[in-house]
DNA sequence: CATGAATGAGCCTTCATTCAT
DNA sequence: TATGAATGAAGGCTCATTCAT
């Protein structure tokens, strides 16, 4: 009130980005248990008691770096899909939306911190109900590819919409998983392409089979 | 002190297994970093330095135990499917894998030692090559039924069965992650069945999209 | 920026008054170090540098704290004796003020509070002069009482005046202190009765005894 | 079994000890959370893997110091009294007692290694039940002591034998209490001795006042 | 083979205080 | 006066592995 705090302000955002970018770089290379607070405020040249002015625990720093890694993703994912006209056929776009997906997997995020998150997500290192969210941008939007596909009969289905969904994401989840454990050999985006094509014939002709029993 | 070679290695036999069988009860409740060394010889009852005597390492041991795991679930899988008839439809058989897979993962390994691995896997923590291996077991089941579904035209697809097996296998992997990340609100033979459906509509119905590009 | 001292001092007056409230509510809880100098000025609403305007410490705001608080209690024991009359016999104005500060202790001081003190006194947090002080007006009340019994001769004692009056005092903090560490299973009124009631036997019935040596 | 672990084991008991003989030290200069874990081991010359072999955590190497000096103490105060015949009067045992209890503590136990006890105590830093248990063999000692008093009638106290022994012990304690915070300028003996004489004429004459209501 | 004491690096978090604005 | 970012030392505890006996 008294004093323009912008200074002051810009400084302070100036340390946390500092923090925050350290971070990021060093969890693209050592998963959350190898990054040590003391290797990120070192390599950020600030004290440590700077990091807790900043972040709250290192758990909390994570889930802001993977929470925001997941907002850009699927920021490019809606944005990409815009592109698109509407009456592109579901298929197309399905496998569109893949080949994007891949695209930001591998070059965007890259290898070593995607496993840092899968690693972090089955450990319960931290929370990562940002990236299992239903509600997450990327499940609305094959939700819509394949209601419209639905609708206009280009896929056909007895499963509910929302089942199908996560089905899609959990495919999508199983690839990015197989990944991360067979890299490099296993070359994601067309692995993924070739898997998304079955499945896509699965949903196109729902033969009567589906109704038998095992 | 008079040397009998025999009781001798009965006696190391035993302590092995009595650390043996302590690990794996400890690995199903609690993961790789939190099963500390000195937790296992004290439910084994032995000393930290029997431990070294019989495993070069804590990794070592979780190979041992992870490794004797898969051979006796591939076991399992082969067993099971020895049971069917030859003539039994493709998709009925993999169906009934998958229900077994389902079965036995949930049931005989169970939640905590599923997820122990599957994060091993991806942590490096320990070397699990007899977990993704192509030349398990399970893999070759897979190919079996692929290879006699396509001979007999119940099964159809343009991509190499080496591949196919691969995607099967990477869909289980999947589904397992999926559930691993998600239980209790995840149903695993549920989700397993309904997703092979998927899939297996896919292998049934080669529409020549599959040769659109994307 | 026109200047308003009255004001100012107004505001002044206002934010160290809200640090030292929620310093002794927070000191009513936890201990000296169980109280972050954070949890107060978070809890006061006001900066950390605020506080240090305030207060050149956190041990002083304690200081300040404890002697307001002596200083009340000794208020509160001057009041209540004043209700007297002067010639009521002594030990009954020592069991009546005994009673007094057991209710004052147990009831406005609080455990809690009690403790911190006590606690802060022989850790030397803080410079607890204040509450040992012979100076302190609960001294000149007991010996006042002990000085009109023994002129009275309801009470005998070859001892000093001043160090009978320690003496009760001593006992006093003997209990508190048992109080302390023994609550709740610690009955502070009643044991302080009884307990006094004996020393004042022994004050009032000086016997020969008190002559030899051990 | 194989071999004679003698040597080992004196050799663990002699690291033991080194840690416990720094502890005992530096405890006695500071106070519990002065004293770190660090400067433990630095002193004894071992390393701080070698502490948690010995002792669970610092709290529990403390109960093991305070648990050991109390019983010393005990001990030191009941071969005292075997020294003195039993037909010696109550009044001279419990002065000798009081006397003993100010040589122990002043001289044998000392200043700074009491104030960590008091202080450790109220501060719930570690579990004192050692030395406020009542069971404690120093609350047996004065409760024969009471006990032939009162028989012979020596004494004389309507108030039960318990209430008057816990009422002693408090009256020691708070007397050292009082020696901790007001060090040096409180000669605990001679204190001890004045305080103890007045709270014995206390027990010797029990007049009628004691029925008075306060 | 069996034992278990010893090692020592490593880690997250807390906190009172300072000071430029 | 008020602010709040920055500091950096301190501290308890875990754990896989080694090695002399």
């Amino acid at each position: 009130m008294v004093y323009n705090g912008t200074n002051r302000k810009r400084l302070a955002e100036n340390t946390r980005q500092k923090i925050y970018d350290s971070a990021m770089h060093l969890f693209s290379t050592k998963s959350f248990n190898k990054v040590s607070v003391d290797s990120i405020v070192e390599m950020a040249g600030v004290s440590k008691g700077s990091f807790y002015v900043h972040f709250p625990s290192k758990s909390a720093l994570v889930n802001a770096l993977i929470s925001d890694q997941v907002q850009s993703a699927d920021t490019d994912y809606t944005l990409f899909l815009e592109s698109f006209s509407d009456d592109a056929p579901a298929e197309d776009l399905l496998l569109a939306l893949i080949g994007k997906i891949a695209d930001v997997v591998v070059d965007k995020i890259g290898y070593d911190k995607m496993k840092t998150v899968y690693k972090a997500q089955i450990a319960d290192d931290v929370d990562t109900q940002t990236v299992t969210n239903y509600n997450r941008a990327i499940y609305k939007l094959f939700s819509d590819i394949l209601e419209r596909g639905i609708k206009r009969g280009e896929l056909n289905s007895s499963l509910p919409l929302e089942l199908l969904t996560r089905h899609l994401m959990m495919a999508i989840r199983g690839i990015t998983y197989e990944w991360c454990i067979r890299s490099p050999e296993f070359n994601y985006k067309e692995e993924a392409l070739q898997y998304f094509k079955l499945l896509i014939e699965g949903l196109r002709n729902p033969s009567l089979s589906s109704n038998r029993q095992m």
